[in-house]
DNA sequence: CAACTACACAACCGCGTGCTTGTGTTACCC
DNA sequence: GGGTAACACAAGCACGCGGTTGTGTAGTTG
């Protein structure tokens, strides 16, 4: 595993368009719910159709642009079309979005919580 | 109708929502320019400016983005607003993307090296 | 072979979003 | 106080993107 984080700060500007686009992909609610789905197995576009509710198409094109980021693999058996975890690290990110995530909400829970405090403006 | 709220695999909604929405946030090169500058430092949204070489409205629009994603904090001194770097776990998340997107440029270099003739399209 | 299934691709549309332009507000300086 | 600097906010515009609709293409079935 390269964990040797952090290649150097002043990311050059076609790197940092790269991660940005990288982060946009997991931008979406659907895509994280195809990850999420996928992330139990394998899984073809039809059952990832009927897991999400949402039209074939829809799903086929978020999975085309999940596929082209890397993601997941697409892997073609007869008229079928299976889709997995391409990338299991995508799932350490969401992770530790999630934990901030709630961390957030935590803070925002105690800042209710403790109320008696007018808002300060 | 089963409803497991568990916080494991079944992402409820709402949560997967508030996920993306941290991704996109970072989806922006402008927004990884902006914190990746102020991981040297705290910085005024002047020197922001001049480091980014963008509009003061510009950056200050998505200063304002990025705090209201609490992943800078904002300290208003006398007539400058010092930003600084409000949730550091953000370089973790930044960092991973990096692996991920150095990891696939090896691979895209690994499969032009071999490459004397292309077969196929 | 014809009909059907499963999937991908292309064209269109409406909305969100990034960037610019313009302006208001507050603090500093003479 | 007047003028200027620093910053935030609002409106307008243009582009990108998600979703739907429509269609093409293999593969399967009878």
């Amino acid at each position: 595993m390269d964990q040797h984080a952090a290649i150097a700060h002043p990311l050059t500007e076609p790197l940092m368009e790269l991660v940005a686009q990288r982060f946009r992909v997991l931008g979406e609610p659907m895509r994280l719910r195809l990850l999420d789905r996928l992330r139990d197995g394998d899984a073809t576009v039809g059952e990832l159709q009927d897991a999400l509710g949402a039209s074939q198409q829809n799903v086929s094109k978020h999975l085309g642009i999940l596929h082209a980021a890397g993601m997941v693999s697409r892997n073609k058996q007869g008229n079928r079309t299976v889709y997995a975890i391409g990338d299991p690290s995508v799932f350490e990110l969401c992770d530790q979005v999630c934990g901030g995530v709630r961390r957030q909400i935590n803070e925002l829970d105690s800042l209710l919580q403790g109320v008696g405090a007018p808002p300060r403006r």
